[in-house]
DNA sequence: AATGAATGAGCCTTCATTCAT
DNA sequence: GATGAATGAAGGCTCATTCAT
């Protein structure tokens, strides 16, 4: 623990510096500011700004899945029960800490071309398991049978990033980096799906 | 013509580059060795990076408003279908240049920080059109009635980003820079929204 | 006159220009701003930089010796009535047109050290005449006969030399660049003379 | 020692950088080439050229007040002794190391517009101290009663100034950078203030 | 006469990384 | 483990000057 401080320190500041920034445009030296250590330091612990990189990352999944677990309820087998469940835990740790679940995202999404490789092939089990999580054992007994169902199924699972994305982009452009209040997001994200669920035609 | 060689070139090149690296990854150096041509010229015709930025995004923006008032034809009043034919468009669009496409729709949802300001400022009115475009003389009576209606009109517009932002990332992520084949792409996107329209479960 | 207008708006910038900010500090660029002119012109004109500054410096003092000439009257023998009458003259010609002043004050005494010795070659006649104006036909009589005359009146040319140094410092420091009222500049100027004068002359 | 070699080594390069081509004409790439080290150092050391050359300046001003603490006697009350001791005083500091003297004679009589402000900020109070120096406790009886006696006192300093002015510029145009001989400069400063002695004192 | 396109060297500054202590 | 001195390549940008038109 105590050992660990610099390197701890140093992890925050990463957290920190590379969710602001992305990779390429965070600096070093501002992570060692930060984390009020030094240069040599940075590069005893982690060899290079890649590695320091994707530690930090790494370090963030961590932290993520843990608390993913520890609230992950039974999964739900209504698909938008699930759905509401899911982006309701995901809202949920967003809100604890913003800055590591954007980095987070970020690295898996979008990763700087230089470490796309590696990232993908590192996470690739990760992605492959979380859309596992989500499609595995639905009751597919309500949809409508005229449908593709995975496409049926994936829609949902669109529809969720779609509206996941879209608000933590208003997050990311606010500049006073205020939350907007978790209730009324929620609500929100239910009326959507909602319409999923239904349509928005009259049959 | 002639005489414009260079800074067109300049400008091409720019926009490979920006939407290549993104702003402030990009080189003025790749930039003037990719258009033959000298830092000089560069900074004689557009006075710095900024400035470079903000005239090849408006650069593409021309190019698209004009292939898009060009192809645009009478809107239809039932939202999924001008749904498809807007995504369509767009589709085609993206297709004969992709990398303008992609930069101006960078510069427009995540701009540069440095350049947020300016940008949004600069590009307000025609986000504002845009969208006006979308959602103006919709025929409404076939909405089912319980429901929020700019909601509904609105989770359209949503799936339609969504589907277009993941189509955008897979072709992102490619190294080979192959376009999946285009029919096969508007048949997908035209799937997810019947599935909107109607609903995926069952009355 | 009409076919000069251009060249002329060249010269009038460039004194503006090199007064404010020196030889190596001013921009070509801002002189054809300035001159509402093209770069090619302004080396049509004048082969390069220095020919510029050179040139520029000519007319400067051209204007000067000019104007000097046509308010000098017949010059007094008394050494402090000459002083006084020839400082008189130079805060006359400064306050018409500060920015001439100074220029040509600025390479003449401190020239470019890439011009030194040019400036040194092309105006050493000049400076030896202007200080022959100030020592010739001076009558020595009231002169204290215990000192060595040549610095007896040299020390009153270097009283006023400073007074005017200090007088240019100040204005140039100046940022709102308004002119101390020319009277009391001149009694101040009086009153140091004064001073002098009971050092060496005789009582 | 050791440690501070190249730092050092730094800052005497500065010195005679900036002293020979002033502040915007000095070049950091001449600096490290001088002092035999990188870029990057420099810039570790040094936040910027500005932050370079006011610590350089410091550095001169340190020196320089140490050295003249070092030597100051004992200040005499008569006013033309006292010009004699602090202008011989001047004049040995300036032979010690001319490049530093001038350097901090520029900076403190007309700094870079840019640091101005700064500048002024810094030393108004240095300034302040070293003009009081001269003027207190002087012994006044013997000033001619007639004159306005701040007046008086300060002709002597203009005096001084003129003539250091006048030996430092001649010091800076000669290529060879030879020093007269210190002696014979002294003389005639004497032989100067001697000729203002006899205009501001009783008979 | 008049324009401004075109050039490349040079400027200050930032950066990740290495290494001696 | 911990520090920060040391490096040089690369960044955006300015400059005087030339040249085709």
């Amino acid at each position: 623990m105590i050992i660990e401080d610099k390197k701890q320190r140093i992890l925050k500041a990463s957290v920190q510096e590379f969710a602001k920034n992305g990779y390429e445009q965070s600096s070093t030296n501002n992570i060692i500011k930060e984390a009020k250590t030094s240069k040599g330091l940075l590069f005893h612990y982690f060899q290079n700004k890649k590695t320091l990189y994707l530690e930090t990352v790494e370090y963030c999944l961590e932290q993520y899945s843990k608390h993913f677990k520890e609230h992950m309820q039974e999964l739900n087998p209504d698909i938008f029960e699930r759905a509401i469940e899911i982006g309701q835990l995901k809202l949920k740790l967003f809100y604890e800490d913003p800055e590591m679940y954007l980095l987070m995202m970020d690295a898996l999404s979008d990763p700087p071309k230089e470490l796309k490789a590696e990232i993908n092939k590192r996470y690739e089990t990760i992605l492959a398991e979380s859309t596992h999580l989500f499609f595995t054992n639905i009751d597919t007994s309500p949809l409508r049978e005229d449908l593709d169902q995975n496409k049926a199924l994936e829609v949902v699972f669109l529809t969720l990033e779609a509206l996941s994305n879209r608000y933590m982009k208003t997050y990311k452009n606010h500049e006073d980096k205020g939350l907007a209040d978790l209730p009324r997001v929620m609500k929100e994200m239910e009326e959507y799906l909602e319409m999923m669920k239904y349509g928005v035609y009259k049959r």
